[in-house]
DNA sequence: GCCAACGTTGGC
DNA sequence: GCCAACGTTGGC
């Protein structure tokens, strides 16, 4: 099993609207990154666990434990003119966008703050990409030994 | 294939 | 709002 780590703003959705979804599952869609995308349509499988990280907000970090619960699949957001995903050279024979469904297994009781995580970037998470100098990327994997420290830090 | 220009991400 | 880092685009 593989695990990983997906950026979201909660201000565009959250943890809590993941919450809030029917049977608490939704469909990742969005990704507009090539190699994000890549290991949703061809690394992700079903039971692979991934932390909900909340980007771009006052206070950054993971705020929730999910699991995968459909592979990769085309994103139709690409297709749909008045979403922000829309991508007019996305081609409905060959679509670029790939999205899987994820379902909460639990929120946090408290985010694990960047700050947190970052106390132990030189460490214990050593080589975590979120932590990677200038790292962007929406989805990325996280190795089973900063899975289980990350999640003792919670 | 190079690379400048541009757009986006995301922490601060 | 600022801006560093990075990906993409497109002219050459």
């Amino acid at each position: 099993m593989n695990h990983w780590l997906m950026k979201s703003e909660p201000e565009v959705f959250g943890v809590d609207d993941l919450a809030k979804s029917p049977r608490r599952t939704t469909h990742w869609n969005g990704v507009r990154n090539y190699q994000a995308r890549n290991f949703m349509r061809s690394d992700m499988r079903v039971g692979d666990l991934a932390f909900f990280y909340h980007s771009n907000c006052d206070e950054p970090g993971i705020v929730g434990v999910m699991k995968v619960v459909k592979t990769g699949y085309p994103d139709h957001t690409a297709f749909d003119r008045n979403d922000d995903g829309f991508d007019p050279d996305s081609d409905l024979e060959q679509p670029r966008w790939y999205m899987v469904d994820v379902q909460l297994q639990r929120k946090l009781a408290q985010p694990i703050t960047l700050v947190k995580l970052r106390e132990h970037a030189n460490r214990a998470l050593k080589g975590l990409a979120l932590l990677q100098r200038g790292n962007r990327l929406s989805v990325t994997p996280v190795s089973a030994a900063h899975w289980d420290f990350i999640l003792e830090l919670a």
